[in-house]
DNA sequence: TTCGATATATCGATATTTGGCATAATATAT
DNA sequence: ATATATTATGCCAAATATCGATATATCGAA
């Protein structure tokens, strides 16, 4: 279960890593090495999250309540060594409001010129 | 100067820390205590960078060659402590390339529904 | 049945953040 | 003039997080 922490803003800012495995998990429940392969697909190679730092994380989310692990899906794939999670809600909230922090830093970032305004 | 990377991109992601910094000095150049009160402000008090956090990162992006100690702005100031810093061309880049990664996060959170899907 | 990709676990080294404490200069109020 | 609050930086030890390497096992295809 939890730390400390009550407020889902209380956790921010993310870390990288952090901020990763939950837009990964909020697509779908994923095992580790699939959250691997999704980050590299998604971030087209420029991010990649190695094994020693997903399962560190991993198990650091479960502690703090935003992760959980799950059954595997019903659908198809029988691979005994596959260990999934799934987002829970307050792990949602965390990754909504950390969603909005990043936004705000996009907007920022144009104010003072570091993006083309507007794509 | 800067340890064994050249490429920019090299050092991504940023730490939130590392990038509010650069957002900071992206506006103007700035003394440290007025890169904690910058940071304060733009986020409406949601992120604060503490002394110890602020003057250790610094020290590590002037080694890299992000940013580097500056003369004090003619006008007015004079409070002699102050130590002002500025972001150099190469830290220029890297929070370009820090600010569009950010940017494709915030794509992929409003794909995932992490966000609303325009504002 | 051997090979490469998949999958998780764990290690120690390194990097980074954190918060507190110390110190000192400056500004403001009394 | 003196107190005191704010500004400003520096340093430290502890906590957190990342990284790369290694180990082990399973799966699927050739």
């Amino acid at each position: 279960m939890a730390a400390a922490r009550k407020n889902p803003a209380d956790w921010l800012p993310l870390s990288p890593t952090q901020w990763y495995v939950l837009l990964a998990l909020a697509e779908s429940d994923m095992h580790g090495y699939g959250i691997m392969q999704s980050v590299k697909a998604r971030t087209e190679g420029r991010v990649r999250i190695g094994p020693g730092t997903l399962y560190s994380a991993l198990d650091r989310m479960i502690e703090y309540g935003w992760i959980e692990e799950c059954d595997p899906p019903e659908h198809g794939d029988v691979d005994a060594r596959r260990r999934y999670y799934h987002l829970t809600q307050y792990g949602t909230r965390v990754a909504e409001m950390e969603a909005q922090r990043l936004a705000n830093s996009v907007q920022d970032a144009r104010i003072v010129g570091l993006l083309g305004s507007h794509p």
